[in-house]
DNA sequence: ATTGTTTTTGACCAAACGGTCAAGATCACG
DNA sequence: CGTGATCTTGACCGTTTGGTCAAAAACAAT
């Protein structure tokens, strides 16, 4: 059995574009809407050669995912109980924001797998993405109570950051429609979730 | 040439349900994903049956999208300038949710269709999506004018009550994920949100 | 019943798809 | 340089896909 982590510096250098390339494929035209061509030519290598790093498109996708889902807990994992929690809270929403603004292609790979019902990533959602959120929201109800924020359902507190600051990111094209030329529709949003969510947390 | 609304009763009927199979079908596996067969079967209708009533794949998807496209933007049509500010948006924002309620299948096709980049819709966003929103925006504004309402960017609070709303029909798998079972998204959502937009909006 | 129109379908097609394979090119190393 | 291992690819395969078509079935009107 070959040891997961690729041995050759060539091997890891190809997994990786493979992998860069694949993200852009499918994070534009979601799993089945990627062939293995569009990927191989993204990556600039033939399609028996994707086939010979990653047995195949499905082993390349969830490969993909599965990398991806640390990156986007890791603002979550961050909130710290010992903190001030309006701050903590702001800071939260900031990295989120920086998320969809430095990594918006992973935002939309997520956003496709989860809109279709995640049939491939039900079991993380449900296990590591459960477990995290339940914890940090254990961790908000304690603010409520000791009155440092205001009483606000923590889940839904962090549906809401989800909700808001991956919009910029997944319906980019709609903002951008709707705003017209001229805008940094990031930028305004930052500003406008700061004060979002000031008001609702303040106690 | 035929008129596009369909002549004899059994065209009625046969293209609506196609529609609807079509919906089902395209919401929960992209454009891409879905096939004229699977179509065809929630039909209960042949594939040669489909393209009988319609000219294509493509043109079955397009017809659904426009015809969503008002029942999309009926919550927002119906903000009354003359209304009372607050309640007003309160009232869109509960219309909105109740969409996201009654046509979660809609929203996960217009989802899907925006985060790919729109390919087949942009166009209808740039005009109608955007000359009623601007329209609806400049509403707003002048509630803040007169400082019925709390100072915040019109437009960005726009994006705030779809990217919540949505969310709940968007992402409905990652969210009874994470609260697990016992739960009604919709029904505490709709608390959570009501909360939120007061605390934003009140002058 | 006859006739003309609308509706339905089985058989078929070319293209695109994910994936295989054997043979060739390139590399690492003594 | 030689040789074994790693890497690359053109040609190919079976299946699925969107779409066609001619002929049959169902319907409508007299």
């Amino acid at each position: 059995m070959n040891a997961n982590p690729p041995r050759t510096r060539i091997q890891k250098k190809n997994r990786s574009t493979i992998l860069d390339a694949a993200l852009e494929v499918f994070s534009r035209h979601g799993f089945r809407g990627a062939t293995l061509d569009q990927i191989a030519g993204e990556a600039g290598l033939s399609k028996p050669n994707l086939l010979y790093y990653f047995p195949s498109k499905e082993a390349i996708f969830i490969t993909l995912l599965s990398g991806l889902m640390e990156t986007w807990l890791d603002p979550l994992r961050e909130l710290d109980p010992s903190g001030e929690p309006i701050e903590e809270l702001l800071a939260y929403v900031r990295r989120k924001l920086q998320l969809s603004r430095d990594f918006p292609r992973e935002s939309r790979l997520f956003a496709n797998e989860i809109v279709q019902g995640a049939p491939r990533m039900e079991h993380l959602l449900a296990t590591d993405l459960k477990s995290l959120v339940d914890e940090k929201a254990g961790v908000i109800r304690g603010w409520i109570a000791e009155g440092q924020i205001a009483d606000v359902d923590p889940h839904h507190l962090i549906f809401s950051v989800w909700a808001l600051t991956q919009h910029y990111a997944d319906f980019d094209v709609q903002v951008r429609a709707v705003l017209g030329p001229g805008h940094d529709p990031l930028a305004e949003a930052e500003t406008f979730l700061d004060t979002l969510f000031r008001r609702l947390l303040a106690p």
